[in-house]
DNA sequence: CCTCCACAGGAAGCGCAGGAGT
DNA sequence: ACTCCTGCGCTTCCTGTGGAGG
């Protein structure tokens, strides 16, 4: 009999995952001593009574941005006597006006209650900031904007933000922004860029020497020991910085590698396991990925992947040269695609809005193009799958029957 | 050489949804 | 409850590009 202690006392390799989650925050983090040094410098002053800086971070994901700053501000809280700081995941609050109530809540207790108007939770926070503590400290207040791209009226935000403070005659509220997009500066208004970013801190990518010494810690920390092969590490390791020197990714090879491990109950992660993890974790995420595409990004990658694997295509069409290279024109693409949306009873985009859709595809990786050199025509685009197209075809059929099925619409069979 | 072809991508504008202001 | 405004997804129109073919 199957019970939850015999699954419970089942032999694995974990000791605990806990240490594998992207949310766990280690005690020491590896070849960032500089970033956290920095962050600290500009944090400092709240405990001397003076205004901290504001700052803004970026770097790539699982560069370890957010999980250094929690550090830093976990060693903050120790020194503090009065909660001093709030933690907001922008892709939660992504208004001005919910930052503002999550900020007024942690804070405020009264403010605990929907229904109040931005203006509210202003003047209730500047009254707040402005009465100094117990001991005499004024209040220096430090916000933490995770993914803070994600806010819709950004410079809003920072405007009411920057305004409070030259409003307020004692106390401060201080800023520090993460994001993950390097180009999202160049969008902010000047005036809020101006001051949110009064110091800047640049999160670089792992290397493969650094990845696989912040495994080999978590290795440590989350698996019994002599379960896990040295060469696992590396190869983990090399994998992840060979794609973007993502910390996040690398964890998550060692997690599904484990759990393989666990399945076949040989209870031992060696090279094989990393790969199979590899194949694994890029086909959710790739399935995600896809599964979360507009209907119609959908429906051209589709039409991408029915022509690549229509073999007979190009034969039938006597183009011998790109049979080989197996490239599709973005003219047949298009063609296919309307033929794709009739089939699924869907009106299709005009043309210009699907080369919108290629470049969209083409960013997130799931196809690759190239700009035609030579041979046929001016300039036009040659299309490839930038995965298995059988694989791709199986999870897009399968969201577009969910999708169908949602709204009512007869699935035509005849593909 | 000119024109046509088949495409890329910019600009303008349209209809709609949802939020802010009244 | 009502307008007004704004952003978004999209279409239409247009200009540019470079080889093919007359």
């Amino acid at each position: 009999m199957q019970n939850f202690d015999t699954i419970l006392t089942l032999p694995s390799v974990f000791l605990d995952r806990n240490v594998l989650s992207p949310h766990f925050v280690p005690d020491v983090l590896p070849y960032r001593e500089k970033e956290i040094e920095k962050i600290m410098l500009a944090v400092a002053p709240a405990l001397e009574d003076q205004r901290p800086k504001n700052l803004f971070i970026y770097g790539k994901t699982g560069t370890g941005k957010t999980c250094t700053v929690k550090r830093v501000m976990a060693e903050f809280r120790k020194k503090t006597i009065f909660p001093q700081d709030v933690y907001v995941n922008c892709r939660m609050y992504n208004s001005r006006y919910r930052v503002m109530q999550k900020i007024g809540k942690t804070f405020i207790s009264e403010l605990d209650k929907v229904g109040f108007g931005i203006s509210h939770f202003y003047e209730k926070l500047l009254e707040y900031i402005q009465v100094p503590y117990e001991n005499g400290n004024q209040k220096r207040i430090i916000v933490v904007l995770d993914e803070i791209d994600m806010v819709k009226d950004l410079d809003e935000l920072v405007y009411t933000l920057t305004r409070m403070n030259d409003e307020i005659s004692s106390g401060s509220i201080s800023m520090i922004g993460i994001t993950n997009k390097i180009s999202f500066k160049e969008v902010l208004d000047p005036r809020s860029k101006s001051s949110l970013c009064e110091s800047e801190i640049v999160f670089s990518p792992y290397n493969s020497i650094q990845l696989r010494e912040i495994l080999a810690q978590r290795v440590k920390l989350g698996f019994v020991e002599g379960t896990v092969h040295d060469s696992a590490i590396n190869l983990a390791a090399a994998i992840a910085a060979q794609e973007t020197g993502d910390a996040r990714y690398a964890l998550k090879l060692l997690l599904k590698a484990g759990e393989i491990a666990d399945e076949k109950k040989s209870f031992l992660i060696t090279d094989r396991e990393v790969e199979e993890a590899r194949k694994n974790v890029d086909n959710t995420l790739v399935g995600e990925i896809i599964k979360t595409l507009p209907k119609h990004q959908q429906l051209v990658l589709i039409a991408i992947c029915n022509l690549y694997n229509n073999i007979g295509h190009y034969q039938r069409l006597g183009q011998e040269e790109n049979l080989e290279e197996n490239r599709l024109l973005s003219g047949e693409v298009y063609e296919e695609y309307c033929k794709i949306c009739r089939k699924f009873k869907r009106i299709p985009r005009s043309a210009r809005w699907y080369r919108e859709y290629l470049n969209e595809l083409e960013m997130l990786g799931l196809i690759t193009t190239v700009e035609s050199s030579k041979g046929l025509r001016g300039h036009s685009r040659f299309i490839k799958p930038g995965y298995e197209p059988q694989q791709m075809l199986q999870i897009l059929l399968e969201s577009q029957q969910k999708s169908e099925s949602e709204t009512k619409v007869i699935y035509d069979s005849d593909l």
